[in-house]
DNA sequence: GGCACAATGAACCATACGGTTAATTAGGTG
DNA sequence: CACCTAATTAACCGTATGGTTCATTGTGCC
């Protein structure tokens, strides 16, 4: 009433607790379920900000712009799943069991990071110009790779590994595979059935993968 | 003449002939590339327009709106590719050597058709939800899977394919490998180098996918 | 030729959306 | 506590964009 008749053109304004970090990582964490949902220009500022305990204003005055902003996310996104890809303690394991370990893995961190695999398919629409732009992703070459190396050396060393295996060329298929999965699976579902999206089609697909990359390295018995 | 004095507020339009089919292929064509290119948030309708040899008004006045026109595009992709699947007439060869070339065929395939497949790519950022609604595209179940199922079951005839292949399982493998090759180039060749990138990398990689996949189905010699 | 209807062009519209301006508050420092 | 700056709120803005309105022209048909 007459508190209410004093605000002249301005109002009362709520107080509040300053936390710049806390309301930086919460944009973060909002703008990369709005961004692998939608895309780069599918997301929507307003719904960021709507889903976030902080404005719309907030996202702009810490990020810049859109761009930027997704480009921080996919940033995030590399850091945190490459952190996630240590240790896994393969040294211990004779070549074969590494690999298949390795491998399978692989299969289940895709399937777990859906997030991750979806920004990385709309950085690929994009021609990769972001990921290209990013220092610090282009830098933090995934371990996976060194990881590689040496079960491959080793199982040379052994003879039991053809002698002609590229580790990059290996991880590439490794990652076309585990990739593959999460990222298709929508549109292979709608055309040939979800025969392979239950638990027991998924089951049966790591089983398979999992051979299928280790006879692609093994000596062929002659 | 009388029919330039004839014009008072409005003026003299030029003149023009009527190919409705022309027009729609024509919107068709640049649209496909411009949602390949970009997306569909992404696209953007007078960008379509200006490309086209027609108005953004024939557009809506054709196909209704944005999502439609992209359903349309989707359609028109699949019934493309899949015309240009057939006739490779494996029936001929023995079972590996049909299974090679199916394989290699659709790597390259893959690798000619990269619109195409950004397509799908698009499609599966928005969980299939237009292939799923599109009764043409899901009816349409590509013919590679029985050219398969009729290759695998020659190799078992012939005791020289393992008997627990289930054909479907052996297509997804086929497309993991060929699609992720185009899909994923872009982010992949940022992080790792370009080394399976140029013509000696594909090349060196398509043998490999050709043999990784025969050797995952053929019986392991005891 | 003239009628009906499809096809087309030009201009227009509402609004969604990325981004900004301006005022206000919190919190640290001397 | 006075003062400065970073943080925050509320309101606003310009324009890009999907979509429409309306008048006009082509075309087959009787």
């Amino acid at each position: 009433m007459t508190a209410d008749a004093k605000t002249k053109t301005t109002r009362q304004r709520g107080s509040w607790k300053q936390d710049p970090e806390a309301v930086k990582a919460d944009i973060l964490r909002v703008a990369r379920e709005e961004f692998a949902a939608h895309g780069l220009s599918g997301a929507r500022a307003q719904e960021i900000a709507s889903r976030t305990k902080t404005s719309k204003r907030m996202i702009f005055y810490y990020f810049k712009d859109k761009e930027n902003l997704y480009r921080e996310v996919l940033e995030q996104a590399y850091r945190d799943v490459r952190t996630g890809e240590k240790a896994l303690e393969l040294e211990n394991l004779d070549p074969v069991a590494a690999l298949r370990k390795l491998v399978a893995y692989t299969f289940d961190h895709h399937r777990a990071n859906e997030d991750f695999i979806r920004l990385v398919m709309i950085e690929n629409i994009h021609r990769g110009s972001h990921v290209a732009e990013s220092d610090t992703i282009r830098a933090g070459n995934s371990p996976v790779v060194e990881q590689l190396k040496e079960i491959v050396e080793r199982g040379q060393q052994q003879g039991i590994f053809r002698d002609d295996i590229d580790p990059l060329q290996l991880h590439w298929k490794i990652s076309a595979f585990c990739f593959f999965n999460v990222s298709n699976e929508a549109t292979f579902s709608v055309i040939f059935g979800n025969e392979m999206t239950t638990q027991t089609g998924q089951d049966s697909l790591k089983a398979d993968v999992v051979d299928t990359i280790v006879k692609s390295v093994l000596t062929t018995s002659t």
